[in-house]
DNA sequence: ACATAATTCAAACAAGCGTTTAAAATGACT
DNA sequence: AGTCATTTTAAACGCTTGTTTGAATTATGT
Protein backbone atom coordinates (compact mmCIF):
# COMPACT_ATOMS: atom_id res chain seq x y z
CA UNK A 1 0.00 0.00 0.00
CA UNK A 2 2.47 2.83 1.25
CA UNK A 3 5.52 3.71 -0.87
CA UNK A 4 7.48 3.61 2.48
CA UNK A 5 9.00 0.69 3.49
CA UNK A 6 8.50 -0.95 6.90
CA UNK A 7 11.53 -1.70 8.27
CA UNK A 8 12.30 2.14 8.58
CA UNK A 9 11.45 4.48 11.30
CA UNK A 10 8.67 7.01 11.47
CA UNK A 11 11.11 9.53 11.10
CA UNK A 12 12.48 8.12 8.14
CA UNK A 13 8.71 7.32 6.02
CA UNK A 14 8.04 11.16 6.86
CA UNK A 15 10.85 12.56 5.44
CA UNK A 16 10.72 10.47 2.21
CA UNK A 17 7.20 10.88 1.53
CA UNK A 18 7.54 14.78 2.44
CA UNK A 19 10.74 14.62 0.04
CA UNK A 20 8.72 13.14 -2.96
CA UNK A 21 5.43 15.14 -2.56
CA UNK A 22 7.23 18.12 -2.17
CA UNK A 23 8.54 17.58 -5.47
CA UNK A 24 5.32 17.01 -6.55
CA UNK A 25 3.00 19.27 -5.40
CA UNK A 26 5.34 21.88 -3.73
CA UNK A 27 5.85 22.87 0.01
CA UNK A 28 2.37 24.82 0.42
CA UNK A 29 0.95 22.32 -2.32
CA UNK A 30 1.69 19.34 0.00
CA UNK A 31 -0.61 19.07 2.86
CA UNK A 32 0.26 17.02 6.42
CA UNK A 33 -2.48 14.46 5.94
CA UNK A 34 -1.15 13.97 2.55
CA UNK A 35 2.40 13.11 3.84
CA UNK A 36 1.34 11.14 6.45
CA UNK A 37 -1.12 9.50 4.22
CA UNK A 38 1.46 8.33 2.04
CA UNK A 39 3.92 7.07 5.16
CA UNK A 40 1.23 5.06 6.34
CA UNK A 41 1.78 7.04 9.82
CA UNK A 42 -0.66 9.12 11.67
CA UNK A 43 -1.30 12.49 11.23
CA UNK A 44 0.08 13.58 14.43
CA UNK A 45 3.39 12.28 13.64
CA UNK A 46 5.05 14.84 11.87
CA UNK A 47 4.05 17.32 15.18
CA UNK A 48 5.27 14.95 17.60
CA UNK A 49 8.80 14.58 15.44
CA UNK A 50 9.79 17.33 13.96
CA UNK A 51 7.37 19.81 15.69
CA UNK A 52 5.72 21.82 12.99
CA UNK A 53 5.75 21.40 9.23
CA UNK A 54 8.56 24.20 8.09
CA UNK A 55 10.69 21.82 10.78
CA UNK A 56 10.09 19.15 8.82
CA UNK A 57 10.82 21.29 5.71
CA UNK A 58 13.97 21.91 6.81
CA UNK A 59 15.20 18.46 7.81
CA UNK A 60 14.02 17.48 4.18
CA UNK A 61 16.22 19.91 2.48
CA UNK A 62 19.15 19.51 5.10
CA UNK A 63 19.33 15.85 4.73
CA UNK A 64 20.38 16.27 1.02
CA UNK A 65 21.84 20.00 1.02
CA UNK A 66 24.74 19.21 3.29
CA UNK A 67 26.13 16.18 1.43
CA UNK A 68 25.98 18.15 -1.86
CA UNK A 69 27.57 21.23 -0.62
CA UNK A 70 30.71 19.28 0.87
CA UNK A 71 30.90 17.96 -2.39
CA UNK A 72 30.88 21.59 -4.63
CA UNK A 73 32.88 23.15 -2.27
CA UNK A 74 35.48 20.36 -2.23
CA UNK A 75 35.71 20.60 -6.05
CA UNK A 76 36.05 24.23 -6.23
CA UNK A 77 39.08 24.54 -3.95
CA UNK A 78 40.45 21.31 -5.82
CA UNK A 79 40.69 23.74 -9.04
CA UNK A 80 41.75 26.57 -6.92
CA UNK A 81 45.12 24.42 -5.25
CA UNK A 82 45.18 22.94 -8.68
CA UNK A 83 45.42 26.61 -10.26
CA UNK A 84 48.21 27.76 -7.23
CA UNK A 85 50.32 24.91 -7.81
CA UNK A 86 50.62 25.36 -11.93
CA UNK A 87 51.17 28.91 -11.18
CA UNK A 88 48.43 30.07 -12.87
CA UNK A 89 44.90 31.04 -12.40
CA UNK A 90 41.47 29.34 -12.07
CA UNK A 91 40.00 29.05 -15.90
CA UNK A 92 36.42 29.91 -16.14
CA UNK A 93 35.80 26.50 -17.71
CA UNK A 94 37.13 24.78 -14.57
CA UNK A 95 34.89 26.46 -11.65
CA UNK A 96 32.23 26.63 -13.90
CA UNK A 97 31.98 22.93 -14.40
CA UNK A 98 33.01 22.39 -10.62
CA UNK A 99 30.42 24.56 -9.68
CA UNK A 100 27.91 22.62 -11.82
CA UNK A 101 28.52 19.19 -12.39
CA UNK A 102 28.37 17.70 -8.74
CA UNK A 103 24.67 18.75 -8.66
CA UNK A 104 23.68 17.05 -12.09
CA UNK A 105 25.95 13.92 -11.26
CA UNK A 106 23.61 14.31 -7.62
CA UNK A 107 20.65 14.15 -9.32
CA UNK A 108 20.90 11.35 -11.41
CA UNK A 109 22.32 9.45 -8.46
CA UNK A 110 18.80 8.19 -7.74
CA UNK A 111 15.09 8.77 -7.65
CA UNK A 112 15.00 10.76 -4.65
CA UNK A 113 17.79 12.82 -5.56
CA UNK A 114 15.76 13.61 -8.07
CA UNK A 115 12.79 14.67 -6.46
CA UNK A 116 15.06 16.67 -3.96
CA UNK A 117 16.60 18.58 -7.14
CA UNK A 118 13.25 18.65 -8.44
CA UNK A 119 12.01 20.77 -5.51
CA UNK A 120 14.70 22.76 -5.35
CA UNK A 121 14.82 24.00 -8.91
CA UNK A 122 11.17 24.79 -8.53
CA UNK A 123 11.10 27.01 -4.86
CA UNK A 124 13.59 28.87 -6.56
CA UNK A 125 10.69 30.59 -8.29
CA UNK A 126 7.99 30.08 -5.68
CA UNK A 127 6.53 33.09 -4.74
CA UNK A 128 5.97 32.03 -1.16
CA UNK A 129 9.96 31.74 0.14
CA UNK A 130 9.42 29.90 2.67
CA UNK A 131 11.68 27.06 0.70
CA UNK A 132 13.95 29.36 -0.62
CA UNK A 133 14.94 31.27 2.99
CA UNK A 134 15.71 28.00 4.58
CA UNK A 135 17.45 27.07 1.07
CA UNK A 136 19.67 30.24 0.82
CA UNK A 137 20.94 29.23 4.35
CA UNK A 138 22.78 26.19 3.48
CA UNK A 139 23.78 27.25 0.21
CA UNK A 140 25.18 31.27 0.61
CA UNK A 141 28.63 30.95 1.58
CA UNK A 142 29.37 28.30 -1.47
CA UNK A 143 28.02 30.60 -3.62
CA UNK A 144 29.83 33.46 -2.43
CA UNK A 145 32.82 31.42 -3.01
CA UNK A 146 32.32 31.09 -6.26
CA UNK A 147 31.07 34.32 -6.89
CA UNK A 148 34.13 35.68 -5.34
CA UNK A 149 36.51 32.76 -7.41
CA UNK A 150 34.78 33.99 -10.72
CA UNK A 151 35.71 37.40 -10.47
CA UNK A 152 39.27 36.48 -9.99
CA UNK A 153 39.05 34.36 -13.22
CA UNK A 154 37.45 37.35 -15.10
CA UNK A 155 38.91 40.70 -14.20
CA UNK A 156 38.59 42.45 -16.62
CA UNK A 157 35.20 41.44 -17.23
CA UNK A 158 32.96 44.46 -15.97
CA UNK A 159 31.10 44.10 -12.78
CA UNK A 160 27.49 44.25 -13.70
CA UNK A 161 28.31 42.10 -17.25
CA UNK A 162 29.74 39.53 -14.75
CA UNK A 163 27.08 39.50 -12.54
CA UNK A 164 24.34 38.74 -15.61
CA UNK A 165 26.23 36.41 -17.25
CA UNK A 166 26.47 34.38 -13.97
CA UNK A 167 22.77 34.61 -13.10
CA UNK A 168 22.06 33.77 -16.93
CA UNK A 169 24.10 30.63 -16.21
CA UNK A 170 22.39 30.01 -13.26
CA UNK A 171 18.89 30.50 -15.10
CA UNK A 172 20.04 27.95 -17.92
CA UNK A 173 21.47 24.94 -15.09
CA UNK A 174 17.93 25.75 -12.75
CA UNK A 175 15.78 25.40 -16.21
CA UNK A 176 17.91 22.05 -17.31
CA UNK A 177 17.14 21.03 -13.51
CA UNK A 178 13.61 21.76 -13.57
CA UNK A 179 13.23 19.94 -17.09
CA UNK A 180 14.87 16.95 -16.01
CA UNK A 181 12.62 17.07 -12.73
CA UNK A 182 9.65 16.17 -14.34
CA UNK A 183 8.45 13.67 -17.16
CA UNK A 184 8.48 15.91 -20.39
CA UNK A 185 7.34 14.13 -23.50
CA UNK A 186 10.08 15.78 -25.48
CA UNK A 187 12.91 14.62 -23.12
CA UNK A 188 12.09 10.99 -23.67
CA UNK A 189 12.42 11.20 -27.54
CA UNK A 190 16.29 12.47 -26.95
CA UNK A 191 16.93 10.47 -24.02
CA UNK A 192 19.92 12.12 -23.21
CA UNK A 193 22.74 10.97 -20.60
CA UNK A 194 23.53 12.86 -17.37
CA UNK A 195 27.27 13.27 -18.77
CA UNK A 196 26.43 14.25 -22.15
CA UNK A 197 23.94 16.86 -20.85
CA UNK A 198 26.43 17.99 -18.71
CA UNK A 199 28.79 18.65 -21.32
CA UNK A 200 25.92 20.48 -23.36
CA UNK A 201 25.33 22.72 -20.74
CA UNK A 202 28.96 23.56 -19.84
CA UNK A 203 29.32 24.39 -23.31
CA UNK A 204 26.46 26.50 -23.63
CA UNK A 205 27.52 28.48 -20.53
CA UNK A 206 30.96 28.64 -20.72
CA UNK A 207 30.53 29.63 -24.65
CA UNK A 208 28.05 32.93 -22.89
CA UNK A 209 30.08 33.82 -20.04
CA UNK A 210 33.45 34.27 -22.05
CA UNK A 211 31.59 36.16 -25.30
CA UNK B 1 -6.76 53.83 0.21
CA UNK B 2 -7.33 51.38 -2.55
CA UNK B 3 -4.83 50.56 -5.20
CA UNK B 4 -7.29 50.43 -8.41
CA UNK B 5 -8.59 53.95 -9.38
CA UNK B 6 -12.70 54.70 -8.53
CA UNK B 7 -13.36 55.93 -11.99
CA UNK B 8 -12.51 52.09 -13.40
CA UNK B 9 -15.04 49.89 -13.67
CA UNK B 10 -15.38 46.82 -11.48
CA UNK B 11 -14.47 44.54 -13.62
CA UNK B 12 -10.97 46.29 -14.35
CA UNK B 13 -10.38 46.60 -10.66
CA UNK B 14 -10.03 43.43 -10.07
CA UNK B 15 -8.01 42.44 -13.42
CA UNK B 16 -5.53 45.22 -12.23
CA UNK B 17 -5.26 43.90 -8.57
CA UNK B 18 -5.43 40.48 -9.09
CA UNK B 19 -2.53 41.32 -12.00
CA UNK B 20 -0.76 42.62 -9.51
CA UNK B 21 -0.86 39.97 -5.91
CA UNK B 22 -0.86 37.14 -8.80
CA UNK B 23 2.93 38.47 -9.47
CA UNK B 24 3.12 38.82 -5.81
CA UNK B 25 2.18 35.91 -3.61
CA UNK B 26 1.26 33.39 -7.19
CA UNK B 27 -2.35 32.37 -7.55
CA UNK B 28 -2.96 29.69 -5.14
CA UNK B 29 -1.26 32.04 -2.74
CA UNK B 30 -4.01 34.91 -3.22
CA UNK B 31 -7.47 34.69 -1.78
CA UNK B 32 -10.51 36.42 -3.39
CA UNK B 33 -10.63 38.21 -0.61
CA UNK B 34 -7.38 39.76 -0.94
CA UNK B 35 -8.21 40.18 -4.46
CA UNK B 36 -11.32 41.91 -3.78
CA UNK B 37 -10.23 43.90 -0.89
CA UNK B 38 -7.36 45.70 -2.86
CA UNK B 39 -9.51 46.43 -5.29
CA UNK B 40 -12.38 47.96 -3.26
CA UNK B 41 -15.40 45.52 -4.40
CA UNK B 42 -17.52 43.11 -2.92
CA UNK B 43 -15.99 39.26 -2.35
CA UNK B 44 -18.90 37.55 -4.81
CA UNK B 45 -17.63 40.36 -7.61
CA UNK B 46 -15.46 37.78 -9.07
CA UNK B 47 -17.83 34.84 -9.55
CA UNK B 48 -20.58 37.61 -10.54
CA UNK B 49 -18.08 39.22 -13.29
CA UNK B 50 -16.12 35.73 -13.95
CA UNK B 51 -17.85 33.34 -12.75
CA UNK B 52 -14.76 31.74 -11.09
CA UNK B 53 -11.28 32.49 -9.79
CA UNK B 54 -9.87 29.79 -12.46
CA UNK B 55 -11.55 32.00 -15.36
CA UNK B 56 -10.05 35.60 -13.72
CA UNK B 57 -6.93 33.86 -14.11
CA UNK B 58 -7.35 33.89 -17.54
CA UNK B 59 -8.63 37.09 -18.16
CA UNK B 60 -5.95 38.26 -16.60
CA UNK B 61 -3.24 36.15 -18.84
CA UNK B 62 -5.11 36.83 -21.63
CA UNK B 63 -5.34 40.32 -21.51
CA UNK B 64 -1.93 40.74 -21.69
CA UNK B 65 -0.25 37.79 -23.65
CA UNK B 66 -2.81 38.18 -26.99
CA UNK B 67 -1.12 41.76 -27.84
CA UNK B 68 2.34 40.47 -26.84
CA UNK B 69 2.30 37.41 -29.10
CA UNK B 70 0.63 39.29 -31.75
CA UNK B 71 3.97 41.06 -31.79
CA UNK B 72 6.37 38.44 -31.59
CA UNK B 73 4.88 36.96 -34.35
CA UNK B 74 5.38 39.55 -36.76
CA UNK B 75 8.86 39.93 -35.53
CA UNK B 76 9.80 36.32 -36.12
CA UNK B 77 7.82 36.62 -39.82
CA UNK B 78 9.67 39.60 -40.50
CA UNK B 79 13.01 37.98 -40.55
CA UNK B 80 12.09 35.23 -42.00
CA UNK B 81 10.51 37.87 -44.83
CA UNK B 82 13.57 39.86 -45.00
CA UNK B 83 15.70 36.94 -45.29
CA UNK B 84 13.70 35.54 -48.21
CA UNK B 85 14.06 38.56 -49.71
CA UNK B 86 18.00 38.60 -49.28
CA UNK B 87 18.25 35.12 -50.79
CA UNK B 88 19.60 33.60 -47.49
CA UNK B 89 18.69 31.84 -44.92
CA UNK B 90 17.48 33.82 -41.70
CA UNK B 91 20.53 33.94 -39.13
CA UNK B 92 20.38 32.86 -35.53
CA UNK B 93 21.34 36.25 -34.22
CA UNK B 94 18.13 37.52 -35.56
CA UNK B 95 15.66 34.91 -34.84
CA UNK B 96 16.77 35.01 -30.91
CA UNK B 97 16.27 39.08 -31.16
CA UNK B 98 12.82 38.49 -32.29
CA UNK B 99 11.89 36.13 -29.99
CA UNK B 100 13.09 37.85 -27.09
CA UNK B 101 13.43 41.58 -27.14
CA UNK B 102 9.45 41.87 -27.30
CA UNK B 103 9.39 40.07 -24.01
CA UNK B 104 11.76 42.43 -22.08
CA UNK B 105 10.26 45.62 -24.11
CA UNK B 106 7.04 44.55 -22.92
CA UNK B 107 8.31 44.26 -19.38
CA UNK B 108 9.95 47.87 -19.28
CA UNK B 109 6.44 49.23 -20.63
CA UNK B 110 5.02 49.98 -17.29
CA UNK B 111 4.29 48.58 -13.61
CA UNK B 112 1.45 46.01 -14.91
CA UNK B 113 3.32 44.68 -17.30
CA UNK B 114 5.93 44.07 -15.23
CA UNK B 115 3.95 42.37 -12.74
CA UNK B 116 2.36 40.22 -15.55
CA UNK B 117 6.13 39.13 -16.98
CA UNK B 118 6.92 38.15 -13.53
CA UNK B 119 3.76 36.70 -12.84
CA UNK B 120 4.11 33.87 -16.14
CA UNK B 121 8.40 33.97 -15.02
CA UNK B 122 7.47 32.68 -12.09
CA UNK B 123 4.68 29.72 -12.71
CA UNK B 124 6.49 27.70 -15.49
CA UNK B 125 8.36 26.65 -12.30
CA UNK B 126 5.20 26.34 -10.36
CA UNK B 127 3.98 22.77 -9.38
CA UNK B 128 0.58 23.78 -9.55
CA UNK B 129 0.26 23.69 -12.87
CA UNK B 130 -2.84 25.83 -13.26
CA UNK B 131 -1.23 28.88 -14.64
CA UNK B 132 0.93 27.08 -17.14
CA UNK B 133 -1.52 24.95 -18.34
CA UNK B 134 -3.52 27.97 -19.39
CA UNK B 135 -0.42 30.11 -20.37
CA UNK B 136 0.59 26.87 -22.97
CA UNK B 137 -2.36 26.78 -24.13
CA UNK B 138 -1.75 30.99 -25.66
CA UNK B 139 1.89 30.05 -26.14
CA UNK B 140 2.25 26.77 -28.12
CA UNK B 141 1.62 27.78 -31.57
CA UNK B 142 4.25 30.90 -30.95
CA UNK B 143 7.02 28.11 -29.78
CA UNK B 144 6.71 25.74 -32.57
CA UNK B 145 7.01 28.53 -35.09
CA UNK B 146 10.49 29.29 -33.79
CA UNK B 147 11.35 25.80 -32.69
CA UNK B 148 11.16 25.56 -36.72
CA UNK B 149 12.57 28.85 -37.87
CA UNK B 150 15.73 28.02 -35.42
CA UNK B 151 16.20 24.07 -36.62
CA UNK B 152 16.24 25.91 -40.07
CA UNK B 153 18.73 28.43 -39.43
CA UNK B 154 21.25 25.39 -37.57
CA UNK B 155 20.30 22.84 -40.26
CA UNK B 156 24.08 20.82 -39.07
CA UNK B 157 22.81 20.76 -35.66
CA UNK B 158 22.06 17.56 -33.75
CA UNK B 159 18.35 17.97 -32.65
CA UNK B 160 18.90 17.08 -28.96
CA UNK B 161 21.56 19.51 -29.27
CA UNK B 162 19.70 22.08 -30.74
CA UNK B 163 16.33 20.62 -27.91
CA UNK B 164 18.60 21.93 -24.96
CA UNK B 165 20.33 24.74 -26.42
CA UNK B 166 17.31 26.49 -26.85
CA UNK B 167 15.97 25.59 -23.27
CA UNK B 168 19.20 26.74 -21.91
CA UNK B 169 18.57 29.90 -23.88
CA UNK B 170 14.98 29.79 -22.44
CA UNK B 171 15.74 29.54 -19.01
CA UNK B 172 18.30 32.16 -19.08
CA UNK B 173 15.60 34.67 -19.97
CA UNK B 174 13.20 33.33 -17.69
CA UNK B 175 15.65 33.22 -14.73
CA UNK B 176 16.35 37.27 -15.91
CA UNK B 177 12.53 37.59 -16.06
CA UNK B 178 12.17 36.53 -12.67
CA UNK B 179 15.31 38.66 -11.53
CA UNK B 180 13.68 41.83 -13.02
CA UNK B 181 10.19 41.42 -11.75
CA UNK B 182 11.81 40.83 -7.76
CA UNK B 183 13.27 44.05 -6.23
CA UNK B 184 16.48 42.35 -6.09
CA UNK B 185 19.03 43.56 -3.63
CA UNK B 186 22.14 43.36 -5.84
CA UNK B 187 20.00 44.94 -8.80
CA UNK B 188 20.05 48.11 -7.86
CA UNK B 189 23.77 48.44 -7.45
CA UNK B 190 23.96 48.13 -11.31
CA UNK B 191 20.96 49.38 -12.48
CA UNK B 192 21.48 48.58 -16.43
CA UNK B 193 19.10 49.44 -18.38
CA UNK B 194 16.43 47.25 -20.32
CA UNK B 195 18.11 47.88 -23.62
CA UNK B 196 21.82 46.86 -22.48
CA UNK B 197 20.26 44.03 -20.29
CA UNK B 198 18.63 42.85 -23.62
CA UNK B 199 22.14 43.22 -25.11
CA UNK B 200 23.57 41.32 -22.39
CA UNK B 201 21.49 38.55 -22.96
CA UNK B 202 21.46 38.29 -25.97
CA UNK B 203 25.00 38.02 -26.82
CA UNK B 204 25.10 35.07 -24.02
CA UNK B 205 22.53 33.20 -25.45
CA UNK B 206 23.65 33.86 -29.03
CA UNK B 207 27.33 32.47 -28.36
CA UNK B 208 25.89 29.80 -26.66
CA UNK B 209 23.82 28.49 -29.28
CA UNK B 210 26.25 29.27 -32.00
CA UNK B 211 29.12 26.96 -29.52
C1' DA C 1 -42.58 57.73 -12.82
C1' DC C 2 -42.49 53.05 -13.29
C1' DA C 3 -41.06 48.30 -14.39
C1' DT C 4 -37.38 45.50 -15.38
C1' DA C 5 -32.70 44.21 -15.61
C1' DA C 6 -28.05 44.46 -13.82
C1' DT C 7 -25.14 44.86 -10.07
C1' DT C 8 -23.68 45.03 -5.24
C1' DC C 9 -23.91 43.47 -0.66
C1' DA C 10 -23.58 40.89 3.95
C1' DA C 11 -23.95 36.46 5.44
C1' DA C 12 -23.48 31.78 5.40
C1' DC C 13 -21.86 27.31 3.31
C1' DA C 14 -18.95 23.08 3.13
C1' DA C 15 -14.33 21.67 2.78
C1' DG C 16 -9.45 21.75 3.75
C1' DC C 17 -5.63 23.40 6.41
C1' DG C 18 -1.84 22.93 10.50
C1' DT C 19 -1.94 22.09 15.11
C1' DT C 20 -3.28 20.46 19.83
C1' DT C 21 -5.05 17.29 23.19
C1' DA C 22 -5.57 13.43 26.11
C1' DA C 23 -6.13 8.73 26.13
C1' DA C 24 -4.40 4.26 24.41
C1' DA C 25 -0.66 1.36 23.02
C1' DT C 26 4.02 0.01 22.93
C1' DG C 27 8.79 -0.29 24.54
C1' DA C 28 12.53 -0.44 27.92
C1' DC C 29 14.42 -1.45 32.33
C1' DT C 30 14.48 -3.05 37.26
C1' DA D 1 5.44 -8.59 36.77
C1' DG D 2 5.54 -3.68 37.38
C1' DT D 3 6.92 1.03 36.59
C1' DC D 4 8.04 4.72 33.84
C1' DA D 5 9.08 6.95 29.31
C1' DT D 6 8.20 6.83 24.48
C1' DT D 7 5.30 6.63 20.74
C1' DT D 8 0.87 6.18 18.35
C1' DT D 9 -3.88 7.17 17.86
C1' DA D 10 -8.61 9.34 17.03
C1' DA D 11 -10.88 13.42 17.72
C1' DA D 12 -11.40 18.03 17.92
C1' DC D 13 -9.87 23.04 17.62
C1' DG D 14 -9.67 27.50 15.27
C1' DC D 15 -8.82 29.41 10.95
C1' DT D 16 -8.89 30.20 5.89
C1' DT D 17 -10.40 28.91 1.43
C1' DG D 18 -13.72 29.45 -3.01
C1' DT D 19 -18.38 29.57 -3.77
C1' DT D 20 -23.44 30.34 -3.19
C1' DT D 21 -27.56 32.68 -1.63
C1' DG D 22 -31.25 35.99 -1.46
C1' DA D 23 -32.17 40.48 -0.34
C1' DA D 24 -30.86 45.40 -1.08
C1' DT D 25 -29.27 48.75 -4.23
C1' DT D 26 -28.36 50.97 -8.61
C1' DA D 27 -28.85 51.46 -13.63
C1' DT D 28 -31.57 51.10 -17.88
C1' DG D 29 -35.41 51.74 -21.04
C1' DT D 30 -40.03 53.32 -21.99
Amino acid sequence: MSDAQNDKGTKDRVLDSAEKLFAKDGYKGTSMRAITGKAGVNLASVNYHFGSKKALLDAVIKRRIVPLNKVRKQRLEDVQRQAKEAGKKADVSSLLRAFIEPTLTFMASGPGARDFISFIGRSIYDPDDTVRNIFHRYIRSLFNLFFEMMSDALPELKKDVLFWRIHFAIGAMQHTMRICGTNFKELEQFNTDTDTLTDYLLDFITEGVKA
